[in-house]
DNA sequence: ATAATATACTACTCTATTGTAGCATTTATT
DNA sequence: AATAAATGCTACAATAGAGTAGTATATTAT
């Protein structure tokens, strides 16, 4: 139950920007605020973009802010468009062929764990975050 | 929300073992049934006798049995075993210093999610499963 | 125009997981 | 004792995720 790396840092950084959702964002400051490499978040600020959740502006004066308004944000979209959220819709054993009418030994033991998961991420999005109660950032 | 291939393979071996708990299984019945690759599950095999889920007898007529009552072997303890529990108890966006008491911004929703994971792996044993409802294996 | 400052792109390296190969060891059967 | 059939061990190969380096491109201020 743990997501890949760059899923964290995609989370990392949009929940960080929707805290402020107007603001334009350097990678140097969220390099520093967040501490994820700076190349590394330059590439999958890259990807954010082209998969439309934020603008990139070149050049001097250049950054990040949103394009999609974070009430738009899921949580889902946000883990489906960095590493695909097809891993965590499967079954717990690996098996391909397994669903409620084909289910492994597992499956209903497991489909608790995964519903819950499904369901705060498809249903929570970036303004759906208290930022009041978290001593973070 | 995906356990490593490795936990998969230790968990489909042990939940096939359960339903006929008192049998000798042999790697390559194993391998035959659970579509694991042979020298991959043999290692398997050693690990999980080593760790004390499982007896392994060597020599001509030789296999694996259960050294545990399955009622006795939680899902959490194979997944333990095999990769850790560590990174399932961790914070989702990767925060090391991340608690209840100090929470990121995603503590609140996550805590949820994580604390079903938890509760369905440490509560589940390999006695707990019913193999009726399977139409797999 | 030029310099400064920002993002974009491509290719490479590093690491852990996963998977494979070959040989060694053990034990029952004959 | 020899053979057959099983597991054990060690080293290597393949793959994917994560991270790094260097260069190219874009834009603004001067």
């Amino acid at each position: 139950m743990k997501l890949t790396n760059t899923s964290e840092y995609a989370l990392r950084i949009l929940t960080y920007m929707a805290k402020d959702p107007a603001q334009l964002y350097s990678a140097k400051s969220l390099v520093e605020k967040l501490n994820i490499s700076d190349k590394y978040l330059r590439r999958l600020m890259t990807t954010l973009s082209k998969q439309g959740f934020i603008y990139s502006i070149q050049g001097r004066e250049g950054g990040y802010s949103f394009r999609k308004e974070p009430s738009e944000i899921r949580l889902a979209d946000v883990v489906d468009a960095v590493e695909g959220m097809d891993t965590y819709a499967g079954c717990v054993l690996g098996f391909e062929e397994c669903s409620c009418e084909n289910p492994c030994v597992m499956h209903a033991t497991w489909i608790k764990v995964r519903e819950e998961f499904l369901s705060v991420f498809t249903n929570t999005t970036l303004a759906d975050i208290d930022f009041e109660q978290a001593k973070r950032y």
